[in-house]
DNA sequence: GGGTCGGGCTAAATCGTTTTAGCATGCTAG
DNA sequence: CTAGCATGCTAAAACGATTTAGCCCGACCC
C-alpha cells in the first residue's frame, strides 16, 4: 500500500521497511519459525528448549524489533481480546462517561474495543451487530441500547431496558439513591417535598420511584400527589435531548408554584430538570436553598457550576461502566459460571449549595 | 470456546452452531471456494461465470446466513479497515466531542476504530502507538496527544501541539473566532474590552491571541493591559480541570473589578472561565448583561444552562471530528498526494443571554 | 550392539479468506 | 481434422501466525 519508493537500505533502528515476521527472527536465527514462536510464546512446549537458545531467540526478537501479527494470531488461535460496544451516540453525556469506564478497564486487561453508535435507530442495532459479529468480537456492552433477540455473544447491558436471559445488566442501586438524598432532606427539616418523575418510557423511571416511595415511608415523609410531576419526554423512542428537559424542570417549576401547595424542597428526576427549576423558582423570587431546596440526580458538569451549585445524586458512569467490562471479562475467562442477573452500583450523594435547612418547619 | 453442548440440530434461522464457513457454502453447492469468493465480492475476475451460476451461489450465501470472517479476510488482503484513535481520555468533554464526529463520519465509511486513552501519560504514547500498531490498523488520529517522534502510519492530528511532516492538523480558525466575538460585542457598543488570555502550555494560546490582536486592529478597538489577564493553569502538563478554570475564572472576574479600569464586556478564554467571571461580577453586584456582557468560548453544555445563559463561540467538536476523519481517509485513499498541514474549522458564535448593549458608552 | 530414552528441534497442518495461474470442454474457423 | 478460443470453472499458493505430531541424534543400559 504505502509503496516504498525505490529500494532504500534498512534505516537505522525503526525498520522502516516492511515489518519484519515471525519466518525473519527464524531465518535470522537459523531455527524454525515453530521454535521461535514457541519461545515468544513462553508455551509450556517450549520447556524442551534449552534457556541458552530461549535467550538467543529472545535477542534477535528484540534486535530486529519483531511484532507479533495480531491480526494472523487471531485467525489461527481465534482469539480477537477485542469486544464490542453498543451505544447511542459519543457525545451524550451519559454513554461517553459509561464508555470512559469500559475503556479503562478493558485496556487495563489487554483488550481492546469498537464502537457503533446507532443514534437511537433500532434498525441500525442489528446492522452493527452483524458488523461486529463479522469482525469477531468476544462478547458485548450495550448501553442505552434496548434490544429485542437474544444475543449470539455474551453480553453485559448498562441501563438496559429489558431483561433477557443470560445477559447481566449493570444498573444503580435505586433505593440506596432514594435513601441518600431524602435522608439529606429529611435531616435538613425537610418534610413536605415535591418531585419530578421520569418519562413514562424511560426504564429507570418506576424503579426509582418505587425507591422512592419506600424511602420516604422509611423516613416517615408522606408523598402528596399535587406535589408529584411527570416529565412527559419527547415522542417516544426520540432521545431527549438536554434542552427540552431543562424547558420541563421551568415549566414545571412554576407549576408546583401555582399548585398552592406547600413545599420546601424538591428532588428531580435527573439535574437538567433540576436547574430548569431552579430558575423557575429563582424567577418567582424563591432564593435557593433558603426557600426552597433542591436536588437532582446525575451530577452532569454542570451541576457544579450552577449558581447556586446543585446538590445531586452521582450516577458513578465510569465506574459503571468499569463493572460492566469486567463482568464480561469474567464471563468471557469462564463460559461455564452463569452470571448474575444485575450488578447494582451505589450511587453518591454530592452535597452543595442548593440545599439547606427548611424554613420555618415545612 | 462457547462450546455446543451435545449434538444439537441446526436450528430454524440463525444457526446456533459454528458461523459457516466460505468453504461450507462452496460445498453445499458443489463449487469451489474460489467461485464463490468470487461471486461474493463482485470481483471483475466474476465476469466469467453466468449470471444463472452467481445468482445460485447468493441464494446459498443468503439461506445457510454466510458471513465472511473479517480476520481471515484482513489477513489475506492487508487491509483491516480499522483505524487507531489516540486521546487523554474519554469522559473529558473535549475529546468525547471530537470522537463523535470520528465515530461518525468512520461508520459510515464502513471504518471501525480502536480508542485509547492514555491519561496524558506521555509513557503510554509510545505502548499504545505500539498496540494499535500491532492490531494493523491502517492510519491514526491523535487528539490532544503531543507526540514527539514521526509516525510510521498516515495521521491526523486534532488539537495538535507540534507540527509533523505529513501529519494534518485539524484546527479551529481563530481569526474567524476572534472577530466573530469583537464584531458583536463592537456591534453592541463595547469598546472597553477584557481579555482571559489562556493557559501559557496549550498550543490554543497564543495563536488565538494573536487573533485577537489582529481582529481588534480591524475593527479599531484597543486592547488594554490592565484588562488581560493570563489564566496560570496546573503545573505544566496536568490535564486543566474544570474545578480549577471555574475557579480562576472567579478569581480573575474579581481582579478586573479591583484593577479600578473600566470595562463593559469580557472575552474569556473558555467558558469555564467565563462562568466563573460570570459569578464574581454577580456577586459584587454587577448586572448581567446590563453592566457588563461576557462572551465564552467552546459552547460546553453548561453554557445553556447559566443564568444567564452564556453567548460564546462554539468549537465545534463534532465537525473537527468528522473532518479530522475524512481526511485520513482520504490520505489512506490517496497515499500519494500530499495532503495539506492543516485544516481549519469555522467556528460559530452562539448569542445567548449573557451579552448586551453597552452601559452608556464605554 | 541393539533398544530405549530424552533432548532439541522441525515439518506440516491449520485458521478462513483472496488471488494467480491454468485446466477441461466444446465450438468455430480454416 | 485440428488449431484456436471462449466459457466456466478450480488447484494451490499466499497472508502470518500457532500447534500437533514426530524426527534425528547421542547417550545409556544390559
Amino acid at each position: 500500500m504505502s509503496a516504498a519508493r525505490g529500494t532504500s537500505p534498512p534505516r537505522d533502528e525503526p525498520n522502516a521497511g516492511k515489518p519484519i515476521r515471525l519466518k525473519d527472527v527464524a531465518a535470522h536465527l537459523g531455527l524454525s519459525p515453530t521454535t521461535v514462536s514457541l519461545v515468544m510464546n513462553r508455551s509450556p512446549a517450549a520447556k524442551g528448549i534449552p534457556p541458552e537458545t530461549q535467550e538467543r531467540v529472545r535477542a534477535a526478537a528484540e534486535e530486529l524489533g519483531y511484532r507479533p501479527n495480531f491480526i494472523a494470531r487471531s485467525l489461527r488461535r481465534q482469539r480477537t481480546f477485542a469486544v464490542g460496544v453498543l451505544l447511542p451516540e459519543i457525545s451524550e453525556g451519559y454513554a461517553a462517561g459509561v464508555l470512559g469506564g469500559i475503556e479503562d478497564q478493558l485496556l487495563q486487561e489487554g483488550y481492546f474495543y469498537l464502537v457503533a453508535g446507532h443514534h437511537s435507530k433500532p434498525d441500525l442495532f442489528d446492522d452493527y451487530l452483524q458488523l461486529l459479529t463479522e469482525r469477531s468480537v468476544e462478547g458485548l456492552i450495550l448501553v442505552n441500547t434496548p434490544i429485542e433477540n437474544a444475543l449470539a455473544l455474551p453480553a453485559v447491558v448498562v441501563a438496559g431496558h429489558r431483561e433477557l436471559a443470560g445477559v447481566t445488566n449493570v444498573v444503580i442501586d435505586h433505593h440506596s439513591a432514594a435513601r441518600l438524598a431524602l435522608a439529606h432532606l429529611a435531616e435538613l427539616g425537610h418534610r413536605r417535598i415535591a418531585f419530578f418523575k421520569g418519562h413514562a418510557h424511560s426504564a429507570d423511571t418506576e424503579a426509582r420511584w418505587q425507591a422512592i416511595v419506600g424511602a420516604s415511608a422509611d423516613l416517615g415523609l408522606e408523598i402528596d400527589p399535587r406535589l408529584t410531576l411527570q416529565l412527559s419526554g419527547e415522542p417516544a423512542g426520540e432521545e431527549f435531548s438536554p434542552e427540552e428537559g431543562y424547558r420541563e424542570g421551568h415549566v414545571f417549576g412554576r407549576k408546583l408554584l401555582e399548585a398552592g401547595a406547600p413545599f420546601t424542597a424538591l428532588f428531580a428526576f435527573n439535574d437538567i430538570s433540576a436547574i430548569g427549576a431552579m430558575r423557575a423558582f429563582s424567577e418567582s423570587g424563591l432564593r435557593i436553598p433558603d426557600d426552597v431546596s433542591v436536588v437532582g440526580f446525575d451530577d452532569i458538569l454542570s451541576a457544579a457550576f450552577q449558581n447556586p451549585s446543585l446538590t445531586t445524586v452521582r450516577q458513578p458512569l465510569h465506574e459503571m461502566g468499569r463493572r460492566a467490562a469486567a463482568e464480561l471479562l469474567r464471563k468471557l475467562a469462564a463460559p461455564g459460571d452463569d452470571s448474575p442477573p444485575a450488578i447494582t452500583i451505589e450511587p453518591e450523594l454530592v452535597v452543595r449549595d442548593s440545599t439547606g435547612p427548611a424554613r420555618g418547619g415545612g
